[in-house]
DNA sequence: GTCTATATCTGGATAGAC
DNA sequence: GTCTATCCAGATATAGAC
C-alpha cells in the first residue's frame, strides 16, 4: 500500500488546470495569457504547473484535444440513413452545435485556427480535425448527389469545403457578436447549405 | 526656406513602415511580431521607430485604418440603382473582394477580428467599419426586399448580420486555406447568397 | 508533490550622442 | 532624424527546501 499518489486525483487537478486554461486562452488569446495567470486562477503555485506540463504550449495543446467529439460513431450511422440530404444537414448541424453551445468555444476555435498557420504543432493537430470533417462531407455530399437531393453540378470537394467555410461562418460569428441568437444562427445555417445545394 | 524636414519623405518612410508591419502582422500575428523584427525589416534603428509612431499598438492601429475603401460612395450609386438584388450582390463582391486580391488581407482582417475583443480601442475601429457595412446590407436587403426580389419573410437585421457573416467566411477561408481559388471562393458566395434570399 | 525564490531571457520603450 | 546603448518590466522555466 505504499503508492505515493493518487492517479485519480492527478488527473482530476490536471484537468482543474486544463479548465481553467480554456477560459483564459479564449478570453485573452494564447500569446497574452501568462502563466502566472493560468497558476493565480488554478490555485497553484507556478512551479508546481510543471508537474502537470511540460511548458506553456503543451497546455493549450491539451486543450485543444480533449474532446474530440466523436465523429466516426456519428458518421458511420448518417452514411447508412435513407435520407441522404437529411443525413449531411443533420452532420452540419452536429459540427456547428458546439459553437452555439458554450461561448468559450467559439473564442477558443478560432484561437486554435489563428495559431494553427503560425505553429506546425497545433497545425497539425486542427489538420487532422478538419480532414475528418472534410472527408465526412464528401461522403455524405456524393450520397445527396446521387439520389438527386443535391445538384449534380456541383463539385463534391469545392462544395465540401464551401460548406465547412459556412459552419466556421457560424462560429466566428458566434465567437464576435455574443448576443447573437443560437438558435437563429443554426436556422439561417442550415437555410443556406439547402439552398445552396439545391440546383440553380 | 528653412524647412529642415521634407514632409513627403516622412510620409513615404512612415508608409514604407507601415507596410513591412502589415506583412509581419498578417504572417505572425500582433503579439509575437516584435518592434526588433519590424524595424529590421524596414531598415530602421529600434529607437527611430518611434519618430513616426508612439508605440507599437499605434502601428497596428494605423495598418488597420490605413486603407479604408470607401464604402460610402459605392453605396450612394448602389441604392438608386434599377435592380436592387443586383445592387446587393455588388456589393457583398465589394465587401468579400479584398479578401482574394492580396494574401495577406484576410489574415489581417482576422487578427484584427480577435485583436477587436480583446482591446477597446482596436474593437472601437472594427466596430465602425462593421456599421457602414451592415446599415449598407440592411438598406439594400430592404429595397430588394420591397422590389419582390427577396423573401418578405426575412428578418431584415438578422439577413444583413448572416450575409456579413458569409462575407466573412470568405476572408476566414481564404486565410486559412491559401491555396483554394479565389474566383470559385466569390461564385459560392453569390450564389449563396442569392439561394438564402430566394423564398423558401 | 507542492511550495518559495530566483535565474535567465526577451521585449518594449527611452536616453543621449551625433 | 537617426543611431547605439541601455533600462526596466514581465514572462518562462528551474532550483531546492519542506
Amino acid at each position: 500500500m505504499a503508492r505515493t499518489v493518487d492517479p485519480a486525483k492527478y488527473a482530476a487537478k490536471r484537468q482543474h488546470i486544463l479548465d481553467c486554461a480554456a477560459v483564459l486562452f479564449a478570453q485573452q488569446g494564447y500569446e497574452r495569457t501568462t502563466t502566472s495567470q493560468l497558476c493565480a486562477r488554478a490555485g497553484i503555485s507556478p512551479g508546481n504547473l510543471y508537474h502537470y506540463f511540460a511548458g506553456k504550449k503543451q497546455v493549450f495543446l491539451a486543450v485543444l484535444t480533449q474532446d474530440e467529439h466523436d465523429t466516426h460513431a456519428l458518421l458511420d450511422r448518417l452514411t447508412q440513413e435513407a435520407a441522404p440530404l437529411e443525413a449531411l444537414i443533420s452532420f452540419v448541424l452536429h459540427l456547428a452545435r458546439p459553437a452555439t453551445a458554450d461561448p468559450i468555444v467559439p473564442k477558443l476555435v478560432l484561437e486554435a485556427m489563428l495559431q494553427a498557420h503560425r505553429d506546425p504543432e497545433v497545425g497539425a493537430e486542427l489538420a487532422r480535425v478538419d480532414d475528418d470533417e472534410m472527408r465526412g462531407l464528401r461522403v455524405l455530399l456524393s450520397r445527396a448527389v446521387q439520389a438527386g437531393e443535391a445538384d449534380p453540378a456541383l463539385d463534391a470537394d469545392d462544395a465540401a469545403a464551401w460548406i465547412s467555410a459556412l459552419v466556421s461562418a457560424v462560429y466566428l460569428q458566434t465567437a464576435l457578436a455574443p448576443d447573437f441568437d443560437a438558435a437563429q444562427q443554426l436556422a439561417n445555417l442550415t437555410r443556406t447549405v439547402r439552398a445552396f445545394l439545391r440546383e440553380a
